[in-house]
DNA sequence: TCCTTACTTGACCTTTTAGTCAAGTAAAAA
DNA sequence: TTTTTACTTGACTAAAAGGTCAAGTAAGGA
């Protein structure tokens, strides 16, 4: 078998780099915040060195709103947009325990950031915004009275019961509380 | 009129200088985040310096456990503690915005530092406990059933909702998620 | 009055951090 | 083949951070 990734700079084919970057740079903000985290943990974790980085993030910042830009909100759209029914919504939601270790991301992050930096404050909160309308657009397909107030109350609950979860470290509660909304939907 | 504090080194009363530091060990870790403070803010913004914080604690770790115990939990208690009726405590909680100017300090804290240090994920795990307990009492002094389940779900709309008014910088919403709820108790 | 205890000062230390840069390497265009 | 462009290296810088410490000051008890 012929490996062309000998013929490169490291273990990654050139563009792969950018995208290992912001892969491990989400991890690290995620676990640690973004004022927590630093550079040389995520480059250690790619194997890359500094000026490798800045060559495709002009500043740790840049790679902070990039990371929300390209990781989180993808991520969002990915698990949202092609959910097709309430059912199926709060089968997701009550599944997010599974696949969210930290927290919610974009919870996470707006809570340290949105008063620290104003960039990052428009674009959480730009995020934020497609997060409730992919939610909204679900309810209305079932014709859902009032879907922007119970988009907000869904979204609300989640993210306070995984909250609540987290410090917890147990599921008990969590699952209840979000089919008890359920009910009421 | 004699002024008793022109005899002390600064402007307080000895032990006074441990309580403000807690106070503006408060704000600052509030606002900034635990890790994305720096202890010479709060050492600037009491008057003091270095070595007369480490006499009262032994790191900025210990700052950070101190401000959980007699300042987040304290608050805590004083606000809810008193609450008569389901009623009031839908009041309260509908004014968090006017006191609460960077979000909810207990999830704030929480969702930084959890996974952060154990030591930490420990006490703020305590502390909220001690909240739920708080609303759970609440809603049992007027017969309300599944208490538990309503206390858990009436906070995390709480945090939910006071999340989303903070990105959004607009109280649209935020009442009416919490009355909504408040309906279905 | 003297001594002990509690608190404060501010200079200093060490480590960590984000960020820079000149030089080098390889792929692809010319 | 030559040149250009994109990317990488790794040593370096400067600033900021948390933390230490010996010396000093004041209050209160003996």
């Amino acid at each position: 078998m012929v490996n062309l990734e000998i013929f490169c700079y490291n273990h990654f084919m050139k563009k792969d780099t950018r995208e290992a970057l912001l892969d491990s740079a989400f991890n690290t903000f995620y676990k640690h915040g973004f004022q927590g985290a630093n550079i040389a943990t995520i480059l250690n974790d790619v194997g890359i060195n500094k000026g490798s980085m800045y060559h495709f993030f002009k500043s740790k910042k840049a790679l902070g709103l990039a990371v929300i830009e390209e990781r989180i909100e993808r991520n969002l759209v990915n698990k949202y947009a092609s959910i097709k029914s309430v059912k199926e919504l709060f089968d997701v939601l009550c599944s997010a325990p599974k696949s969210l270790a930290y927290g919610c991301p974009l919870n996470k992050m707006s809570q340290e950031m949105i008063y620290i930096d104003t960039d990052f404050q428009k674009l959480l909160s730009t995020t934020y915004a497609k997060f409730e309308t992919l939610v909204q657009m679900i309810l209305e397909r079932e014709k859902v009275e009032d879907s922007e107030l119970k988009a907000k109350q869904i979204i609300a609950t989640y993210e306070g019961a995984l909250m609540i979860y987290h410090l917890n470290q147990s599921s008990d509660g969590f699952e209840r509380v979000l089919r008890c909304l359920e009910q009421n939907i």
